[in-house]
DNA sequence: GTGGTCTAGACCACT
DNA sequence: GTGGTCTAGACCACA
């Protein structure tokens, strides 16, 4: 067990987001962001229910869907473990075109509220040296 | 009635969000950035409906809503108006605020996509002067 | 309801093969046949799940594999969609790449059993006339 | 040691069914099929499991299979050995029907691809030629 | 030990 | 009406 799920994925109970959804993104963000490395042991779906006080089905589901992304591999009997990541996957012009649709979505409502660029600019500056 | 739906609003049926949030929001920043000003006849749901392929029911759903908040108000026999008196000012500061939500989302995927501050600037830029 | 889900899946309980895997198999090769057309409308996980005697989730969860590999869209409140098939799905060359997998897993078992080729296409041939 | 078992057994991690399995099965055609003849001995647990990359009690667990089923002997110290009467006859028409399960699949499949007779055994024709 | 499958049932959100 | 989420619990197969 190379990795404490009480360290690996912090889940917010109030949120709209389904639980199971918040596991997914976690673990695709940890591994794009290399926390996680591919043939690093995921901890058990046994370990993070009862860590997490979830029900096994819950977070078998997500590690379910991150099977077929291609985030995790199974190891029939031996758990599941990080995918070996396909080529070019962390390049920044990859990791870019995952932001995008999220600025689309600024722009349009930056747009519909007729704001200027400017103060726009510089809000989100501000927002992306916080908190860092 | 002086406004096309199909001008007026633009959904996304991928998305996650409901339909009807997609609506309620759009209205308020259309109102809030002065491109629907009080007054102004509001197109009848059913021409929305049929204009962006909707179930009627969701677009008087959320014309409902824009009601209960006073962005809209009814005339009988005559359909729904933006009212005289919106909530909120319209100042910069108060529109700015509807886009922070969006921009602190954006904001913190990019630092989980561990992106430089320049590329994402860049594109977001990019992206404001686009469909201008 | 455009399509009777008795008429769609038929499940062998026998099977060692996962039920909601045989949903999604048929589903899967249903679309690429043709017989299931983009827009058609999917029998209802309820209508499935009593059809056949089954958990609606066992059928949610293959309806939602399907979506995840872009199968099948969901409409809100309104059920799930054969998707718009990417261009080239249904060419006769797609098609029997995915069957080349299943060839060539019993052209392997007949080279080790050692089985005349004449033999082996005979039956062939036979089954695939058979129950058409 | 007579056979190399990189050479004898070929196992597809990805695939669904389990590794075991895919090691009696083959065992069995291979044996039908006269590539193993009766008193040959079988590589050693150790060395499939090392070969193959295997944990050997999956190796271990095939072999006891073999053994159940009478298609192979231990010989205490010495190893395992093909059986002097293994299961079942060696005729054509016994080796023909261990094919008949997976010909009747790809029969099905192909149906439901809607696939044209011709199509199919000109690839099948090919994939049986190919590799020998 | 590992994950997978299925059921039964409750509750929620969207259209 | 539609699908989605989550829980509780039982049972299975694999290494």
């Amino acid at each position: 067990m190379a990795i404490h799920s009480s360290k690996l994925f912090s889940i917010a109970t109030g949120s709209s987001e389904p639980i199971y959804r918040q596991l997914v993104d976690q673990a695709q963000r940890l591994v794009a962001g290399g926390q996680l490395a591919p043939g690093d042991a995921m901890p058990s779906v046994r370990e993070v229910a009862q860590a997490l006080a979830l029900n096994p089905m819950t977070v078998s589901k997500a590690y379910g869907i991150l099977e077929l992304e291609g985030v995790l591999t199974r190891k029939r009997g031996m758990g599941m473990f990080v995918a070996d990541a396909p080529k070019g996957t962390h390049s920044v012009a990859s990791r870019i075109e995952l932001l995008r649709p999220t600025l689309e979505r600024a722009a349009l409502e930056a747009r519909q509220l007729e704001l200027d660029h400017d103060t726009v600019l510089t809000l989100f500056t501000k927002l992306l040296k916080e908190k860092q």
